[in-house]
DNA sequence: TGCATACCTGCGCAGGTACGCAGCTATGCA
DNA sequence: TGCATAGCTGCGTACCTGCGCAGGTATGCA
């Protein structure tokens, strides 16, 4: 097979085989620009903290998170319209009190695996 | 329980509780980091593409990956440089070739979760 | 010994990101 | 109606990051 694009087809390779190997293992671009960006809502300490308390205890108001993760209200608003956007979570209003879950799968999973 | 530190012991709440269970939840500030750190490792595209055809197509040569992933070699090489200072990937010098394979088991894990 | 190859490093720039501050909107209560 | 609270937004700043370019080191071959 001959997986190697045009434009870098003149390339020195150390083994072509190996290299058409590995371009089928990476697979398509769309999907993994998918996962590095959603790797990106993970990648920043003060998110995780706000994904995993909402993962874990369930749907919680704005001002709790911001004390339980010690952040000041607009920066967890701030994170929260960036993960909201992404479609990672989702908000649901009870009077002047926004609580917000984890919607998406995929990243669910992946709150799974940070157990150790 | 009291959870909440000193420090933000005085602030508004809407179910106290509910935020004693969220700091359970988020567990300790160096673990957190630690993920964060893993995620951020894996929130490049062009790192993930790396570490996806190493991770699946074993050990290969800093080259073979450049023309795999359509970057050049410094780039490759300042992604696996930062990835080998992470303990994610270990370099083994073959003559004046060097195959780098993924040895971090968390960072692995993460990997197979990719399948779509 | 001379030369090409495989890989690494330093540097600088462009682009993105997170956060604090100030201010706005909307809800509920007296 | 007046006021306090919950949450959102805009803006500016400081910081970080990824990449290309130029140049350096080491290995193998003629």
């Amino acid at each position: 097979m001959h997986l190697v694009p045009a434009d870098r087809a003149d390339r020195r390779t150390i083994d072509g085989h190996r290299v058409c190997e590995a371009i089928a293992a990476i697979g398509d671009a769309g999907l993994l620009r998918t996962w590095a960006d959603r790797f990106s809502l993970l990648a920043d300490a003060n998110r995780l903290a706000l994904l995993l308390a909402l993962h874990r205890t369930g749907p919680l108001a704005v001002s709790d998170l911001a004390v339980a993760t010690g952040m000041n209200d607009p920066a967890v608003s701030q994170a929260l319209r960036l993960l909201r956007a992404a479609g990672v979570v989702a908000g649901e209003k009870e009077g002047r009190v926004v609580r917000y879950r984890v919607v998406d799968a995929a990243v669910q999973g992946l709150l799974e695996h940070c157990t150790a």
